[in-house]
DNA sequence: TTCCCCCATCGAAGCGCTTCGACGGTGATC
DNA sequence: GATCACCGTCGAAGCGCTTCGATGGGGGAA
């Protein structure tokens, strides 16, 4: 293993003066950095992570908490993870992977033990239960998503309330009248995740508000249930002409369950979703939908994350505002 | 922040019998490891990674490198991930999460900076740019997935050439004599992925071995492909019954548009699939299929790796043995 | 010319842990 | 009763890096 030492041998000067070129904490003369730069670069060498960490007290390694709960799009997590990477990376840092296997034990750990510097929490429940100990850790985090109760937290999401407005506000402005909401899996809403409440409070506010009949059904990812679901908003709600979706798996077969039943898309019924829009455009049918923002999200948490390494005060809650891409799901409603 | 000495002076030992105590590379007396267990618990104390690190050359951290590709499916990536996190933790190592977006260097750079003590390649192409990396870096590995040349790279996969062998047997056994294979996405091919091929290969050598007509068909990961897919199955071979699917999103797609068709599951038509078995049970029609067992790859992976840690000889080639499971969407072929 | 200041660099200390060799005490062996 | 071995513990060195205070040399101001 080549070591600093070595480099600085090579290069002619001291360790600490290698140390310094490679922080830039002190100044240092341009002829001296190329030397340096050279010997790093003919020596192939690589600061040692352990080393490192120990003396400067930063690991420069992320921990992020991805959810195993069931009912979540698991390409959506990953997508996130996926941002979380690539932008850590962007400020030097890595990413250390945790499930929620070893519950608060996990988080404590690679926290007490120096392992990361900082973590990103994600699928945030309203009363969770890793809230009092992330406040008490003396390490800065993030969450995705909010808590009931976010102060002394730092919190970023997709505004799902204003999207769940947003397209009871698209239906309304297309003329619809009656307008039904087919939800995540039951267990979602059971377990107080607030984005899924959060898209039925934008809903049925706005629903009320422009004076539209309204209903809302949570709803299983399978295509059986979706059609369970279509039979009985039909039943329900003879009048339906717009529906909102926020459950990714079910979208397609729910199209497909209203044709079965007669209705067509979007002439007799306007289809909404919240998803991704890589998703809304591939369906038979393209969606009208608002983007999960996944990528800004995770650039966004990462960013906020390293604002509180370096002690810059960071806003407690960040919302993202909702996009709404209108295409060929949705038309005006029609003269009955 | 509380450290070994503390630890020491509070139980009335030295720092190195705490270590010992620890890591059990020494005999501790039974009373001694409990004082120093009660001290510990007391003072809430937790090993500085980082100093562990640099003092012992052995960071506990695994590197797990996860592709980005399009058209594979993505939660068999999640699954194999998390199950590679759970059965770290069992072996008390924490999981660095990599994209291949860094390329060579991310591998060289936790590698060479001892971040990792080795690391977990996952989506391995026949003729993938790493391997040369793999092979000349000083640290551990195991590949998910077999390149062409595996000589001397340690690799572990489902047997994919044994499963399009026994979809196939399995439909011969039912009495079918002209099948079809529903693939991947074709980029899926044209980067020559090892296992999208291997299963070409199983079922195509094992139809021809029992004299079976057969025809392979990529297919992009949409509705409209699948029924475009079944629409040229049905006119390039009439006499088709049996249809072995490898494509987890273009199952129930493919089977409604056989339907749509005028066939039906299984009556008409019989399916067998190659896909994680919670999404085998979950369709309309439970499918017949042979398991994407991501769990047992996962932590066999890091048992491997492990091993090499622990310079124990491993296998250059782990094959899992496919396990096919009969579900409703399989019956014997029709007496026509 | 003299003094001062600042820039670039050096040397040493120390981060918290592991590990090696050493050592005292106990029990078994003859 | 002396010897030996071994068990349990200690002290010190060192892992590779960062950082702090110190230092020398060059340039500008007086």
């Amino acid at each position: 293993m080549v070591k600093i030492t070595d480099v600085a041998r090579h290069a002619g000067v001291s360790a600490s003066t290698v140390s310094y070129a490679l922080s830039g904490k002190r100044p240092i003369s341009e002829e001296t950095r190329r030397r340096i730069e050279a010997s790093i670069r003919e020596l192939g060498y690589r600061p040692h992570a352990g080393a490192r960490a120990l003396a400067s007290s930063r690991s420069n390694v992320l921990a992020l908490v991805i959810p195993l709960r069931t009912g979540i799009h698991v390409p959506v997590v990953m997508q996130f993870a996926v941002s979380v990477v690539t932008s850590a990376r962007q400020h030097d840092h890595d990413v250390l992977l945790l499930t929620q296997e070893e519950g608060d034990d996990g988080l404590r750990r690679v926290a007490d033990s120096a392992l990361v510097d900082a973590l990103i929490v994600m699928d945030v429940q309203l009363h969770d239960p890793r809230l009092p100990l992330l406040r008490t850790l003396d390490r800065p985090s993030v969450l995705i998503g909010f808590p009931a109760e976010p102060a002394g937290l730092t919190c970023i999401d997709l505004d799902f309330e204003a999207a769940g407005r947003a397209c009871v506000e698209h239906l309304a402005l297309l003329g619809h009248r009656c307008v039904g909401l087919v939800g995540s899996p039951p267990e979602v809403y059971a377990r107080e995740t607030g984005f899924a409440q959060r898209v039925v409070r934008g809903f049925t506010a706005t629903a009320d508000r422009h004076g539209l009949a309204s209903s809302f059904h949570p709803c299983e990812a399978t295509p059986a249930a979706a059609r369970r679901v279509a039979e009985q908003l039909l039943r329900e709600q003879p009048a339906l002409t717009g529906v909102v979706v926020h459950n990714e798996p079910v979208v397609e077969p729910l199209i497909e369950a209203f044709e079965q039943l007669g209705l067509r898309v979007p002439r007799d019924l306007s289809i909404t979703a919240i998803c991704p829009d890589e998703l809304a455009e591939q369906f038979r049918i393209p969606v009208t939908s608002i983007a999960i923002p996944s990528a800004e999200v995770g650039s966004r948490a990462v960013e906020l994350l390293m604002k509180k390494l370096d002690r810059v005060p960071v806003p407690e809650a960040t919302l993202l505002a909702p996009r709404l891409t209108a295409r060929a799901s949705s038309a005006p409603r029609p003269a009955h």
